[in-house]
DNA sequence: ATAGGTGCAAACAGTTTGCATGTAT
DNA sequence: ATACATGCAAACTGTTTGCACCTAT
C-alpha cells in the first residue's frame, strides 16, 4: 500500500460507495467502471491488502466465497437475499444469545447470518 | 443411495463412530481403513446423497470447508472453541432474532456460530 | 531511475462431472 | 441382465503466483 493508483483508488472507492459487502468479483466489476483493464489479481492483491492494513474486513459467511467492507462500522450482522445471492447488512443484535452458551463455556464472539428476501426481490 | 456398498458402509460408519464433524478429506483418510481404494469422488457423491437423504447434515463455519455430522438432532447452533478448534453443539436459539430483520426483507432461516473458550479448556 | 504495481496466464486447492468399468440387485 | 455405483481424470471455481511491462515516486 506504498502507492496511489488508479486501480485502488477506484477500488477504494467502490468500497465506500456500496453499502453492503462485496465479493472480489462484485468488486470487479464495479471498479471496471472506472478503470476498464482492472484485473482479478489486482482486486485480490489490493483487497489482501486492505485488510491488513486494517481499512477493510473480511465478511465470511457460511460455505461461501468472502467478501469485504470497510472497517469501523459498529456491531452488525448480515442477511443474505436467497434469490439475488447479495449480502446486507443488519444492524443490531437479537437479545438472548449469552442465554444458549452452555453451562462453563465462555462466549467471547458470534457471528450470525440472517437468509431470505431481500426487499428489492419481494417487490420484484 | 439405492444399494448397499462396501465404500457407502465405510463412510457411513465413520460417521457414526466419530463424534465431530468431519471434512471430506478426513472422511476419506478414515474410511479408506476399510476400503483402501475408496476415491474423493465417491465421498462427496456419498455424502450429498446422505445429505439429500436427511440422514447427515452439512456444519458450515465461516472461512472453513463444509464438514458432515449424523442428522437427527433438533434445530441448534456451534460454538467452536478458539483455543482447541473444536465444535460443539449448542441447543437452542436466542430470542429477538426476528426484530433485527430490517423492514421490507423476509427471514426464511439463519445460522448462528459461537467463539469463545469450552469447558475443557477454561478447566485447563 | 527504480522499486512497487498491474495484467495476463499459468498454477493451485477444493469440488463436481463424464465416462468406461465394476457390482448389488 | 441391468441399472446404479465407483474410480480416474478432466473440468470447474475461487484464489494465488510468476513474470514481463508499466508507472508513481
Amino acid at each position: 500500500m506504498e502507492r496511489s493508483t488508479r486501480q485502488r483508488a477506484a477500488i477504494i472507492r467502490v468500497l465506500e460507495e456500496v453499502a453492503r459487502p462485496l465479493s472480489p468479483q462484485e468488486l470487479l466489476e464495479e471498479a471496471r467502471g472506472d478503470v476498464p483493464g482492472l484485473g482479478i489479481a489486482t482486486v485480490y492483491r489490493t483487497v489482501r491488502a486492505l485488510v491488513d492494513e486494517g481499512s477493510v474486513q473480511t465478511v465470511d459467511l457460511p460455505g461461501e466465497p468472502a467478501r469485504y467492507e470497510r472497517a469501523g462500522t459498529s456491531h452488525h450482522h448480515h442477511f443474505r437475499c436467497l434469490q439475488c445471492d447479495r449480502v446486507f447488512e443488519v444492524a443490531g443484535c437479537p437479545k438472548g444469545i449469552r442465554d444458549i452458551v452452555p453451562r462453563g463455556f465462555a462466549l467471547e464472539a458470534h457471528e450470525l447470518v440472517l437468509y431470505g428476501t431481500c426487499r428489492a426481490c419481494r417487490a420484484a
